[in-house]
DNA sequence: CAGGAGGTGGACTGTCAAGTCCAATCGATA
DNA sequence: TATCGATTGGACTTGACAGTCCACCTCCTG
């Protein structure tokens, strides 16, 4: 493990953990076998030791860089749950990237908890912290909602927001396993009646 | 694959699976070997050819194993799913399991999901069939419950019953990531606002 | 320009997995 | 009891994988 990392090393590291993600997105974590991993990534076998203590430790990047990604995608919805218009802004390109996508694949982090959650604590953790930066946004936005008086005094933002991020999930699941974004359609629509049902 | 079990062939058949279908919860599919199987078995390697195509065979005989087991542990709750308080029921069973098991393992159906969906189109075909098992018990409730008035005419059962397993199996999902059995119980209180939010 | 830390190449090892093969045994039935 | 398919044991082949090792390169710094 080198302490600083020159432009050139960072440049290696990443290029190996976006051949990674690439990797266990494409054929699950444990399919992933390191020399494809360097192979797609143009490196050696040492470059991936170099840069990480063990397959786990490179696991463990994949989940971070892949929430990242998937944070990103949402950049410019995430910033806006905090009106009725922002978040159904939300939901609609939630559905149509899954569409797009011919409802393939299921949510890119949900995927990962039933392969690693429970051989790998570390990487639960990491998972763990991946839907709390994602489901904080809603929280949020549903705060200041009530703050501004849009959302009902008794209303629970916390639990609204978990309750989403579940319909969010599962819907994605269901999605994956019946190859049909209806199924996501369906429960985003039920999570606007469960928002709007808190609605002041 | 012999034409007819005789009552040997099927007792060491479902040994196979049974201890097939633990070493799959305990570690994940991919994790699952046959080696293992056949040592928890008591199982030669031939027998498991003999009674299993190959491996994808064996984990796709995993998944509906599962799937009885599941519908099975939920006996006598899913044939009362057209009350109000024949559902509660189901709900409270549901989350004193997850507290029972520390949160640990998520829904054995949908944790295969993640693992098997986009790797094996048969496994996923298998997965489809048992959440269609599972979620017809509840779609048939509502309906029942909507000949008997107690839902309202323009509510619709299968949505109903859709978004409800998907704030099932998403609550499960964040109960396991977040190892909080909390998690299931705010979804499933989110379940019953939506039902009752179409009640008559 | 000399030294050292960061960075790289690629062969090598030990392990374990899936699937094959063949000879042997069991058990129902004619 | 003779026969045949169901059933079983376990060694074997082949391939892939994680992780190790060591020699070499590159570039900044003093």
């Amino acid at each position: 493990m080198p302490q600083v990392l020159t432009a050139k090393g960072q440049s290696t590291r990443t290029r190996i953990v976006q051949a990674a993600a690439q990797l266990v997105a494409e054929k699950g974590a444990a399919a992933m076998s390191l020399d494809d991993v360097c192979e797609r990534a143009h490196a050696s076998r040492s470059q991936l030791y170099h840069y990480f203590d063990d397959r786990d430790d490179l696991v463990r990047a994949v989940i971070n860089a892949t929430t990242d990604s998937v944070l990103l995608a949402q950049d410019g919805l995430l910033d806006h749950l905090d009106t009725w218009a922002g978040i159904d802004r939300w939901f609609a390109a939630l559905v149509a990237l899954q569409q797009e996508r011919e409802a393939r694949g299921g949510c890119p982090i949900g995927s990962l908890v039933g392969q690693l959650a429970e051989r790998d604590p570390g990487a639960r953790a990491n998972l763990a912290d991946g839907f709390e930066r994602w489901e904080a946004h809603l929280r949020d936005g549903l705060e200041r909602m009530q703050e501004r008086g849009r959302l009902s005094a008794h209303a629970d933002p916390a639990s609204l927001a978990t309750s989403t991020m579940a319909l969010l999930q599962g819907g994605l699941l269901l999605t994956q396993v019946r190859r049909d974004p209806g199924q996501l359609r369906t429960a985003l629509a039920a999570a606007r009646v469960l928002l709007r049902s808190a609605a002041a």
